[in-house]
DNA sequence: TGAAATGTTGGGGCG
DNA sequence: ACGCCCCAACATTTC
């Protein structure tokens, strides 16, 4: 009989267009599925991030039991539990999906070699990306460091291939230990349990991923380019959790959207261009997680207020829309995408703190947070990425406001203290009159934004070289 | 995947 | 009739 094969889960938690789970059923071995909290990993999970892993084990434990394997789950350090459980199965593999951020991927270096001491080999296989990192460079074989050349490029090379099918069944081994039992893990908030919202918003795991991905094709893809800036309105995939955690291959994303009829090089396609982007910059530059990207940024006199940094975190900065989208954040986990770039550009310009905390602050709230888009997209509204917005470009939270949210329904809903103002004056409270602002418990604006603007500009001037 | 400052143009009021 | 001013509307430049 052939030895059984351990299928090691980490972001990839599906059974559709699983790599690593068809080349183990194409072995025709038992398997063992196998998820490992792992305690030394480079940046530890957020707390919406646990809350919604919690609830996507639940799913794929399912899913796996119903097809004949269940899945055994450790809490650890991976190379030292890998090696014991292949020794006591008595195992010769090990195969398990890529983690593309190099961080992460430093941690399977050391389980490959602690495998190897045993004599276990570990395969890891492509995933999580249309196009494998160190295939789109430039034509001097360069990494992209500018978005539109980088996706022209892609768009290039020949297009993903087909994704693998859901398998029908998963032959099992009984496990030779009984693993962790969820619970055990205490991956959801307790006291408080501020995860209401969370619940209320989103289905994780696989099945959940396979609803909203169908819901957006049939009704908001032909609509997406329309609708996409306007938070009030559910005009977005709200697909970047499944993603995040490999409950949806982008892959099989792709292809759907495709057959669909939408455009590679548009709309959304290009959205998820973004998130490629992204994840190929932060495999070439490491550092990108942590540090800017432009040298000159190392330099820029950040603020350090942390009674501005605590309002900010509780969505009472005073501008409206910010504080919509910072309370959309904390409420549900997610913040529609143009406002992300309102508030991370009124964090990083208007408030002047690093923008190392907000994306450490995003890392925890999210449900999406994922390890290259963060990063990625604080760099871009810092102005410090490769591919960034000009530093100089600084968003004014009201006119904003007037222009995707102009009668104020998503102010109004996040902001229930604002909800009885006329919209006149919605995104400019301070500006209604005295009979308008009687009762009203919304905070004064922290900062003028016309002031905070030139000086955040003469601050930039001032690193510039 | 901005906004503000500055420049230009052209119509209309007016002496 | 003409020059002048004002100022909206739009365009360009600058940050």
């Amino acid at each position: 009989m052939t030895s059984p094969v351990i299928v090691w889960f980490r972001r990839d938690l599906r059974l559709d267009d699983n790599p690593a789970l068809s080349r183990a059923l194409a072995s025709g071995a038992p398997l063992l599925p196998v998820y490992i909290w792992e305690e030394d990993l480079p940046r530890p999970w957020g707390a919406a991030s646990r809350w919604w892993l919690h609830h996507s084990l639940e799913s794929l434990s399912g899913d796996l039991a119903r097809r004949g394997a269940p899945l055994l789950l450790l809490r650890g350090v991976a190379a030292r539990l890998l090696p014991a459980l292949a020794r006591r199965l008595g195992a010769a593999r090990v195969i398990c999906n890529r983690r593309n951020d190099p961080a992460a991927a430093g941690l399977d270096r050391a389980v490959r070699e602690a495998l190897a001491a045993e004599g276990v080999a570990l395969e890891v296989l492509a995933h999580g990306l249309l196009f494998e990192p160190e295939s789109v460079k430039s034509r001097a074989g360069q990494p992209f460091q500018v978005f539109t050349p980088f996706w022209r490029a892609a768009l290039a090379l020949p297009e993903p291939g087909a994704p693998l099918p859901m398998p029908e069944r998963v032959p099992g081994l009984v496990p030779p230990e009984p693993g962790l039992d969820l619970a055990a893990l205490a991956l959801r908030p307790t006291a408080p349990d501020w995860a209401g919202g969370l619940a209320a918003t989103w289905q994780p795991g696989e099945a959940g991923a396979w609803r909203r991905l169908t819901a957006f094709l049939a009704e908001g893809a032909a609509s997406y380019p329309r609708r996409r800036d306007l938070p009030a309105e559910d005009g977005t995939s709200r697909l970047s959790p499944h993603l995040a955690f490999g409950e949806l291959s982008p892959r099989r994303l792709w292809h759907a959207a495709r057959a669909a009829g939408l455009h590679p090089a548009e709309g959304f396609l290009r959205e998820l261009g973004w998130r490629e982007f992204c994840h190929h910059m932060l495999f070439r530059f490491p550092e990108m997680a942590t540090r800017p990207q432009r040298a000159a940024f190392e330099r820029f006199p950040w603020r350090q207020d942390p009674a501005q940094w605590r309002a900010f975190r509780q969505g009472r900065t005073g501008y409206p829309f910010v504080d919509a989208g910072l309370r959309q954040l904390w409420h549900s986990g997610w913040m529609h995408n143009r406002v992300r770039m309102i508030v991370a550009s009124f964090l990083v310009k208007d408030l002047r703190l690093p923008w190392q905390w907000g994306e450490a602050w995003f890392w925890d709230t999210l449900v999406d947070a994922d390890p290259a888009n963060n990063p990625g997209g604080w760099q871009w509204a810092a102005g410090c990425g490769m591919d960034a917005a000009p530093y100089f470009r600084v968003f004014n939270p009201v006119l904003q406001g007037r222009r995707f949210d102009p009668d104020g329904a998503y102010v109004r809903r996040w902001c229930p203290d604002l909800a009885d103002l006329p919209a006149a004056y919605l995104h400019a409270p301070w500006q209604a009159p005295p009979l308008e602002r009687i009762g009203l418990a919304y905070p004064p604006p922290l900062v003028e934004h016309e002031r905070a603007r030139k000086e955040a500009l003469a601050a930039f001037a001032a690193i510039k070289d």
